[in-house]
DNA sequence: ACCTGAACACCGTTCAAGT
DNA sequence: ACCTGAACACCGTTCAAGT
């Protein structure tokens, strides 16, 4: 019943969403955000670029299903933690990891209205602050402060992503960046002068987690 | 002495880096993010696209150019306030107003890295934080999520003015989106349903302030 | 219904040629 | 030194024509 061995020439599987959305962010994974055109995405799909216009309306639609891709999988799972506040921490720390590991999401976030993948965000967030007992009436400014948090450090991890990419690691970036920041004017930058130390022993996902639980320490002085 | 009165055909001053970024800032803010182009830019100018290369090596530095002038102009003046917690929600409001006249900028200062304009803002909040005698040690952490929880407001609202174009106040804005919110499962959605009602009393700024407030509760609580 | 790929209307950027 | 504007190498998107 087996249908016979056929020459190398294997059958392309049909056109779907699906496979475009997964193309799409195989590509902006390997060749980065301005990577993904769709002329390039045909190709690697074995086809023309108007096909791919059949199954999505266009490249932002292309870029939002390829970002909802990317969160749904961080996402994936219950929360979980010993208290409310580790639950947060993970659940952020699971989406600062995606956005490491992709960085091109991490300006499409910050440039994506509080729209579906976003809003799972808050809403998992939100639990956790009904289950610290949080007052109704803060609720929503807490929610909203932490989400913003997190869009804002997407931010800049994806802005130092695409900034460095001369072949310098993180820590040599971080190094140089710290020699600058000692270089400034003293009367015009004595703080920043005063903490570039701090920067070589900078650790990214540490330095989050910090702000994660300063606002959460912030949220919970209140009551 | 005086020289004649000429035809109507005025003489052109001279292109400048200064002319050629104030034009640039008056396209973004009338015609949008997309509206700024080369060539649109030199007819306004008077000029060639190939003339503004002279002045500015490339596009994205002509829109690093405008948000720093942008920024600037918000910074100006000296911080002041009742209490450090006073100067930092002043200067944060300061900024968030700039981002609301030039929603553009919103996008940009999210992916920019900190560099030349957000460093002057980092140095400003720090300042304030050795005012209220935050230990050294939690300076930096202190300041960067100030810094990185505004970058990511200021996104929301690039991305938000972006998607509401359709000639729709804030208010039937926010007022849909809490109709949508409102209609979520209940099963997945539980705390965004509850908070949806919130939204139709919901002022930007004072949410805004909201979340610095509620950071600077946890830089203080932490004493 | 779905795919093809040429064609359209743009971009940013370069560069020989001018003043 | 500074400006001009045609030309190059791309884009996203459309659409008649095919299967």
């Amino acid at each position: 019943m087996a249908t016979r061995a056929r020459r190398t020439e294997r059958r392309q599987e049909p056109l779907s969403r699906e496979r475009i959305v997964s193309a799409a962010v195989e590509l902006l994974d390997t060749v980065g955000e301005s990577g993904l055109t769709f002329r390039a995405l045909a190709e690697r799909l074995a086809t023309g670029p108007g096909a791919i216009y059949w199954h999505v309306t266009g490249k932002s639609e292309l870029l939002g299903a390829a970002t909802d891709a990317v969160v749904t999988e961080a996402l994936a799972g219950e929360d979980t933690g010993a208290t409310p506040q580790d639950a947060v921490r993970a659940l952020a720390v699971g989406l600062f990891d995606a956005i490491d590991d992709h960085p091109w999401m991490g300006a499409q976030l910050a440039r994506t209205p509080a729209g579906s993948p976003m809003l799972r965000v808050f809403e998992r967030i939100g639990r956790q602050l009904q289950a610290l007992e949080v007052p109704e009436a803060a609720q929503f400014t807490a929610a909203s402060t932490l989400l913003n948090y997190i869009l804002g450090v997407a931010g800049q991890n994806a802005a130092n992503a695409r900034s460095h990419h001369t072949g310098m690691s993180r820590t040599e970036f971080l190094d140089s960046v710290a020699t600058t920041w000692s270089e400034l004017d003293p009367d015009q930058y004595p703080f920043t002068r005063n903490v570039a130390g701090r920067l070589r022993e900078h650790d990214d996902r540490v330095e989050f987690l910090g702000g994660i639980d300063l606002i959460l320490t912030g949220i919970t002085a209140r009551q």
